[in-house]
DNA sequence: TCCTCTTGCACGTTTGAATCGC
DNA sequence: AGCGATTCAAACGTGCAAGAGG
């Protein structure tokens, strides 16, 4: 389900995320760290996904591991425009697509090496939102994270030169709020309910909350199956993909942008003279003034408290005193409605480049320490693009870079009951399946365990919030770095999440066990040993961080077990 | 009363089966 | 008979608007 168009039409679209790496060869690479574009250096066209020419850099390709692996964000500009306007996903109770749709152009896999791509979406704070007076503001604390659900694209897994051959789309990949989703949540399980990867497009999310949606992308080779020494995944994090899920939308910015780009609104496209007219005197981005903005834009101007103003004035005040949606604030300084700055955000690093890589082969210690060092010391000497800054912005500090990692077979069984069902090599298949369960999904709450930074750097201080340096985002697998790590400085593990119900429907072998019984497999299609393996591997690695995030959970909000009973 | 959510609607796009012509 | 192009209707994806519900 590669999509859509051409590359040619995408290529200016996005760039490349630059995985520049932790561990020890990861420093060598963060010194040459190129403009992050298509091509890294050391890339051959190989890397690419065109067959390597007579005189390709064959050792280049040897060296194709998947801390070369970047992903560009297709439409990065649109996912910015609506990032600077304030990004809402409307959510319904049948699912609804996300525009922007996720579509990644990815380069640097090993054309013959099979992956696994997959979407989930984090809580990207613990607050709960409201649009008032034409901005965000936080509305109290988030409710209880959802349950965490992977969306795996259907591809998978295929080999690099498949997902390189053309743009990675996530198109059918729905938001929902509906707590008892048919697709793949644990109520079903108790009806009997079989679910499989193609079904499982839904994920669940709360209204008037922040999400991050993130891409990961797994190993899944036969000759380097999960459970193996080099077992390996990387995460890739646009911050400009985040977003509030909403049941109708608040901004009405975020309304024109969806109909002007999405072809589907197309009827509410505007169309008539008048409007253009008005379109052209207002705002060259959002041409179309139709009715339903006018009238959004008279309460705007209601609630500006600005009688003396015409409607439409009054909108412009009111834009100019935007809030962007992540707790910054904003203030436009336009003075005349057409110089109105729709894009006047600080300056934000290209988001995809934040990637951050760390090997796990012998030991956790092993890790730790070169990766944290490329992690800690190389953003002054590479790329802007690959590391944080110090103090990074506030789109940094919310959000996570990328980060690659490779787990032994061991840490990647860590907390599971069972280490060779988990790292899915020998065993699994003489082991019945448990008893089936649909609805286990590993979940994080990680508000707890995060320290607070207060973002003195945030240009927009007005904003009430304060983020968590590291907010919900990924942590590298190995607690004991944080122990290691400045103050300050973002904690990371790996909590990739992976349904049961995906683990189920990807393979038989999945079934594990752990202290509460973790749920069984279920499944009527063979299962590929590669997403098994992928979703043992994730589901290991959810499961141990999970555990960490489930006890913070739990501690704070209910129990494990209400999610995971089968 | 306010805010959020649900539901039905109209409109446009997408998709795939049916039809036609070569 | 086989293949490709075209047509058309159903399915699907949108935002809007009204009303329900907490």
């Amino acid at each position: 389900m590669l999509q859509d168009k051409g590359l040619s039409e995408s290529e200016e679209a996005f760039r490349a995320t630059g995985p520049v790496l932790g561990g020890e060869a990861n420093a060598a690479n963060a010194a040459n760290a190129p403009e992050p574009e298509l091509a890294a250096p050391g890339l051959s066209a190989a890397a690419l996904g065109s067959p390597p020419g007579p005189g390709a850099d064959v050792a280049a390709v040897a060296e194709q591991t998947i801390e070369n692996i970047k992903v560009g964000l297709h439409e990065k500009e649109l996912w910015k425009k609506f990032h600077e306007a304030g990004t809402e996903m409307i959510i319904t109770k049948a699912g609804r697509r996300m525009f922007p749709s996720y579509k990644v152009k990815v380069t640097g896999m090993n054309p013959k090496t099979k992956y696994i791509l997959l979407i989930d979406i984090v809580p990207a704070d613990d607050h709960r939102y409201k649009f008032c007076d034409n901005k965000w503001m936080v509305a109290g604390k988030a409710e209880p994270a959802m349950p965490g659900r992977l969306y795996v694209h259907p591809d998978s897994p295929a080999t690099g030169a498949h997902w390189m051959r053309q743009l990675v789309s996530f198109q059918k990949l729905k938001l929902t709020n509906n707590h008892l989703d048919p697709f793949g949540h644990e109520s079903q399980s108790d009806q009997g309910l079989v679910l499989h990867a193609g079904e499982l497009e839904h994920i669940i999310l709360n209204s008037m909350h922040k999400y991050q949606p993130r891409l990961h992308i797994v190993k899944a080779d036969e000759n380097n199956a999960f459970g193996s020494k080099n077992t390996a995944f990387c995460t890739h994090v646009f911050p400009e993909t985040s977003f509030i899920s909403v049941t109708s939308y608040q901004n009405h910015k975020i309304t024109q942008l969806k109909i002007e780009n999405n072809p589907f609104a197309k009827g509410f496209r505007g169309s008539d003279d008048s409007d253009l007219r008005v379109a052209r005197l207002q705002s060259k981005e959002y041409p179309v003034i139709s009715k339903s903005i006018m009238r959004q834009r008279l309460v705007s101007t209601q609630l500006s408290a600005k009688p003396d103003v015409s409607p439409l004035h009054g909108a412009h005040q009111a834009l100019q005193h935007y809030q962007y949606e992540n707790g910054a604030h904003m203030q436009f300084a336009a003075a005349e409605p057409q110089d109105l700055p729709l894009n006047t955000f600080p300056a934000q690093r290209d988001s995809s480049l934040f990637y951050h890589c760390l090997k796990r082969r012998d030991s956790v210690r092993h890790l730790d320490l070169p990766c944290k060092r490329s992690y800690l010391e190389a953003p002054s000497a590479v790329g802007e693009d690959h590391y944080f800054r110090s103090p990074p912005p506030y789109d940094q500090q919310m959000l996570s870079p990328s980060y690659c990692n490779e787990v032994t077979p061991r840490e990647a069984c860590m907390y599971s009951g069972s280490g060779p069902e988990i790292a899915g090599v020998s065993g699994v298949d003489e082991l019945p399946p448990p008893p089936l369960s649909c609805n286990m999904w590993t979940s994080v709450s990680p508000y707890t365990s995060y320290s607070v930074q207060t973002m003195e750097t945030v240009p927009y201080q007005s904003f009430p919030t304060h983020f968590t340096a590291t907010t919900m985002m990924p942590r590298l697998p190995t607690i004991s770095a944080q122990s290691s790590q400045p103050p300050g400085n973002t904690h990371f593990s790996v909590y990739n999440q992976l349904s049961q119900s995906q683990v189920r429907e990807r393979g038989p072998t999945a079934s594990f066990s752990r202290e509460r019984g973790l749920p069984a497999v279920c499944e009527r299609k063979p299962p590929s040993p590669h997403l098994n393996a992928a979703n043992e591997f994730l589901y290991s690695q959810s499961f141990s961080l999970s555990r960490e995030a489930s006890l913070q959970y739990h501690s704070g909000m209910g129990t494990v077990e209400n999610w995971t009973d089968g």
